[in-house]
DNA sequence: TTGTATGCGTTATCAC
DNA sequence: GTGATAACGCATACAA
C-alpha cells in the first residue's frame, strides 16, 4: 500500500460526473437528485474516499482542530480536563492537538506558534502562562481562546475556573472546626491566578476565624510532590509546628504526607492534610485523602463549549467567565489535633 | 482582533518582491541574496507572518502531524507513553493529535477516520485494537503506523513492546522465592497480545516452578480498578485462597489491595500483590507497590522514532519490532505467606 | 439538478 | 537571483 489517498476527483471520474456534484452530493446539499447522491455515496465508499480536512481547512478557513495546552499530562488532574474538552470536540467533529508545556513558557510559546501555524480554530489553555507579553501577542493575533484554571489579571479572556475561595474557605473551616489553630498553607506557583486566589482565601479564613496568622505558615511552592515533601519537612521542623496543612493540590499533599511519615508523624493524628483536585486515586483506600473536589471534566466541557461559541460567533464580544463550585470531601487525612504536640523524632 | 492570518503574499507585497522569492528566502534556499533574505525575514517578523501548515500540507503532502491513539488518558501509565512520543515529535517539528478511545473499537475507528482525514503523517496506536477488519482496512489504506503495547498476531506492524515474559517470570519467581505456591493471576483484556503473552509467561513459570496450576487461579479481567477489586474478592473468597496475586497492571493491583483490605486481609502479610507498569504513584509511601517496571517514556520515544523512519522512507520495508526490558521493583506489597491461612472474616 | 471556474496559501517548476 | 505560474484537494459562486 502506497497510501495515496483517493480524492474527490477520483470519485467524480469514477462516477462520470462533475467534481462539484460529488462535493455537493457528499455535503448533503438539497438540490442533488436521489440517484446521483446514492451513486456518489456508493462509489465514494467503494473507493475508500475520505475528504481531505487539510484541503477543506484551506478552502473554508476552518480547520476543525483545537489546540489544548496543558501543563503536565503526568499530573493526574489534567487528563480529566482534557477529557472534558474532548467530549465536546467529538460532538463538534473537531480534533485535538494536545501539547505539554511543563509549565515552561518557552515550551508553551513553541507549542502556541505551532498551533497557530496549524490554523487551529481555537485554543484551550489549561494552567498556562497568560500574562506574558509574547504569549499575549500570540493570543491577540490568534484564534479565540479560553483559559482554564489560570486567569490573566490584565486581560479579559474567556475563563473557566473553580470557586477557589469557596473551596479553601470550606477546607479551613473544616480544619478549624476540628480544633486546628495553626494551619500551614502551601501556595501554588507565583503567577498563577488560581494560586493567588487560594492564598487570599486562606488568609481571609484565618483572619475571620482568628487563627494563627504567622507568615511562616505560608510556604511558597508549586504543584509537585517533591515540593510537597519539602513543604512538609519545613513545616514540621518549625519550632511551633502547624497541626494541619492545606496543600496546593493532591500530588503536593501526598508529598507532605510522605515527609510527615518519614519524620515519624502520623497522619492524621499528628498532622492533618488537605489536598485539592480530588484525583481518582485520592479516594483509594491507602491514600484516602481529604481534599477539595474540582469538577474537572465538567470544566473541560464548559471551556470547550465557550470556545466553540466563540469560534462560531467570529465576533469578539464580551468575555465570559464561568466558575464551578467545589466541595470538600472529608476522608482520612484530617482529624482533631493531638492534645499535646508530639515531640520531634 | 479579527484573527486574519497574514500570508506570504502580504509579505511579498510589503517587500515589493515576488511571492516565490519570499518563499525561497524563508525556506532558506541557497540562491537568495543575503540582503533580500534579510529584508524578507524582517518584514515577515514585523508583520507576524506564520506559514500556514495547512497550505503547506496540501501542497507537499506532508502534514507534520502524528496521530496518537490511546486507550485511556486517565490511566496514569498512558501519559508516559505519550510523553515519549511527544519528545520526538517536538524534535521533528510535528504536532500530535491525541485521541482517547476508551478501548472502544467504534470510538477508535471514529478517531482513526478523523486522523486519516487530517492526513496525518503517521499514527501511533497505544494499546489499541489492531486485528479488527475495519481497523485493518484503515491501517492498510493509511499512512505508516506503529503499534505500542499491543500487537497483531496476523499482521506485521512495526511494534514496540516490553518483555512481558521476562517481567512476569521475574515476578512469579520472586513470589515463589518468598514461599508462595498458590498465585492468582488477573489477566488483561481478551484480544490484547500483551495480556496473552503475560498469561502464557505466568503459566510457564507456574509449571516450571511446580506451583499450583489450578485454573481457578486465573481471573479474566481488564486493566481497571473495579475489576481488580472484583478479582480480589473472587480470589479471597475461594475455599483455597491464593496467598499472592499477580495483577494485570498497577491500577488493577490497587483494586485487588482494596478488596483485600475490605475483607480484613492484610497486604502483604495475608496477601502479596504485584502490579505492572510502575506508575509514578506506585513508589508513593502509602501505596508502595511491588510492581514490574516498564520503560514507558522510552518506549514512546522508540515508537515515534520507528514511525518517523517509516514516514521518511515512504517504502513499506521489513517490519521492525522492539522489545524493552522490564524489571521487578520490590516494594512493600509482597512478603512471605502467613504460616497458617487467616480465617475468613 | 448539474457543470465550470475560481481561489484558499504554499511549494515547485521553469523561464527570465 | 528573481519572478510568473501551476498544482495540491476542496467548496462555492455562478452559468447552463
Amino acid at each position: 500500500m502506497d497510501h495515496k489517498p483517493v480524492t474527490i476527483r477520483d470519485v467524480a471520474r469514477e462516477c462520470g460526473i462533475a467534481l462539484s456534484t460529488v462535493s455537493n452530493a457528499l455535503a448533503g446539499k438539497p438540490y442533488v437528485s436521489k440517484e446521483t447522491r446514492q451513486h456518489v455515496k456508493e462509489v465514494a465508499e467503494r473507493l475508500g474516499y475520505r475528504a481531505s480536512s487539510v484541503a477543506r481547512a484551506l478552502r473554508t478557513n476552518r480547520s476543525f482542530t483545537i489546540g489544548v495546552l496543558i501543563a503536565d499530562v503526568a499530573n493526574p488532574a489534567f487528563p480529566d480536563f482534557v477529557r472534558g474538552v474532548e467530549d465536546v470536540a467529538i460532538r463538534e467533529k473537531c480534533s485535538l492537538f494536545v501539547c505539554n508545556t511543563d509549565g515552561d513558557i518557552e515550551r508553551q510559546i513553541w507549542h502556541m506558534q505551532s498551533l497557530l501555524g496549524n490554523r487551529v480554530d481555537g485554543m484551550v489553555l489549561i494552567s498556562q502562562h497568560v500574562d506574558d507579553d509574547r504569549v499575549r501577542d500570540l493570543l491577540d493575533n490568534g484564534p479565540p481562546h479560553v483559559t482554564l484554571q489560570r486567569r490573566s489579571p490584565r486581560f479579559d479572556d474567556d475563563y473557566v475556573g473553580s470557586d477557589n475561595v469557596g473551596g479553601i474557605t470550606e477546607a479551613v473551616d473544616h480544619l478549624a472546626e476540628l480544633g486546628h489553630t495553626r494551619i500551614g498553607f502551601v501556595r501554588g506557583p507565583m503567577g498563577s491566578s488560581t494560586a493567588q486566589e487560594r492564598l487570599e482565601a486562606y488568609r481571609a479564613a484565618v483572619s475571620r476565624l482568628g487563627l494563627d496568622a504567622d507568615p511562616e505558615l505560608v510556604f511558597d511552592g508549586d504543584y509537585t510532590m517533591p515540593t510537597g515533601h519539602r513543604a512538609g519537612r519545613f513545616f514540621l521542623a518549625l519550632p511551633r509546628r502547624p497541626t494541619a496543612i492545606m496543600a496546593s493540590n493532591d500530588i503536593n499533599a501526598l508529598g507532605v504526607i510522605d515527609a510527615a511519615t518519614e519524620m515519624g508523624f502520623d497522619v492524621p493524628d499528628d498532622l492533618s492534610v488537605v489536598g485539592l483536585d480530588d484525583i481518582a486515586l485520592a479516594a483509594y483506600g491507602r491514600i484516602n485523602l481529604t481534599t477539595i473536589h474540582l469538577q474537572k471534566r465538567a470544566m473541560g466541557v464548559a471551556a470547550a463549549e465557550l470556545l466553540m461559541k466563540r469560534v462560531r460567533a467570529k465576533r469578539r464580544g464580551q468575555s465570559r467567565i464561568m466558575t464551578f463550585p467545589t466541595h470538600l470531601v472529608v476522608r482520612g487525612t484530617t482529624a482533631p489535633p493531638a492534645k499535646a504536640p508530639k515531640p520531634r523524632s
